[in-house]
DNA sequence: GATTAATATCAACACACGTTGATATTTGAA
DNA sequence: TTCAAATATCAACGTGTGTTGATATTAATC
């Protein structure tokens, strides 16, 4: 049931980082906790983290449960609601795509407009691909978007405010060129929910490259007409 | 059990000629309720199958409640437990799109190479936008993909069984064409997606033959290169 | 009319959930 | 040292869930 997890405590850190220390211990012996206070310098808050962003992305918001985040972080459950007093708000703050990654895919719409296509398609399905900090967060809201309003709207929030603003920060601002980015962005959108959620064979079991090489003159066209 | 489900799902929406005792009793009235079996020809069945169909197909599965649904077709519970044993087995008889509906989005791949982006483009989207019939059970599929492995093998199949190859009955039949097709089709569902369940202002807003003239010449770029 | 099957409701089950209050242990400062 | 705050667990609560078994009413068949 474990999920990508060791991966994320080695990258670490999210827009709730402390700048301490890591080191992550993973629990997975069933041993016999003891009550107090752990000794040592503490970092359990930044594991329940972890472990929520992890279980949000894959499972959504209602089927992921604070027992299992919980157990995931090797912690007692009325601790996670010490901390994030309800599971909305734990739910709040995990869904946050760190500043450098949403930086590096709103950059590819700078530059020429010769190879437009390539470089956004290129830039988001590759974060997205490779960056789990990046992706998890906006699986759990796009996962999140069907049961939790609250969810879609940060992803609205997300793809409006920030994706599509960073973008035409780059280019013209008329109504036309506002939908044709938000139509680019809805596809790309598409391509992961095709190739990360539903898992279509023919989209997702193609190398990554073959995708961009085969998305990026269509999205050509859209954005360079 | 499903046998008798996907044909009574094709029957049902004919807004007209219900045959017999139509009456279509929602429940408004907090009526004490009679405890029997109700006078008259029976419709209980399918008044079930269209508020489930109608609940996960905006709540999704898990959010979903058996009691809801019964009181949606102003039934018990244990009467939805009844016909359908079980709530996967409900679930499974709901996500079923009808063949007709089917039929018009794979018949659009037909016809000359020129306008063959509008084409495919218009049938899906308007289909998904004006028809309820087809477009409940594939977002119920969608919104279920999140939760439930089953919902996404049901998609998965949808797209990749029956919408891409009735698509390729009227192409080639390369691994490009496929892969090209499969991209297509994500890419339709990522605007489904952003118009339907997140909601982006910049591409829900405008009404759909904007989105369709513009999404169209893309699509045509990938599809007839 | 009598029997049987289908249709309907009711009451309750066991279970998992989010959440709470009491309590134990450690840390850090006075 | 002393003591308050922070960190941790435990036991339990109320609620809502899917599901079940008993039971009532009607329709269809003989």
């Amino acid at each position: 049931m474990s999920t990508g997890a060791d991966i994320l405590s080695v990258i670490m850190g999210s827009t709730e980082d402390r700048g301490i220390g890591m080191s992550a211990d993973r629990e997975d012996a069933p041993a016999p906790r003891r009550r107090g206070r752990r000794p040592g310098q503490t970092e359990t808050r930044q594991a329940v983290l972890n472990a929520a962003r992890a279980r949000f992305s894959t499972d959504g918001f209602t089927a992921t449960t604070i027992r299992a985040i919980a157990a995931d972080a090797g912690v007692d459950a009325a601790l996670v609601m010490q901390f994030f007093k309800s599971k909305d708000e734990l739910f709040g703050a995990v869904m946050s795509v760190p500043p450098a990654a949403l930086e590096r895919m709103t950059d590819a719409w700078q530059g020429p407009r010769d190879g437009i296509g390539e470089r956004v398609t290129r830039a988001l399905l590759e974060a997205f691909e490779n960056d789990a900090e990046a992706s998890e967060p906006l699986l759990a809201m796009l996962r999140g978007a069907i049961a939790k309003e609250q969810a879609a709207a940060q992803l609205r929030d997300f793809l409006e405010a920030r994706l599509m603003k960073g973008a035409q920060a780059h280019l013209r601002d008329d109504a036309d060129t506002r939908l044709r980015v938000g139509v680019a962005s809805a596809m790309l959108v598409g391509i992961i929910v095709a190739r990360s959620v539903v898992r279509v064979p023919t989209v997702a079991d193609e190398p990554l490259d073959t995708i961009i090489t085969t998305t990026a003159p269509a999205l050509q066209t859209l954005l360079a007409p």
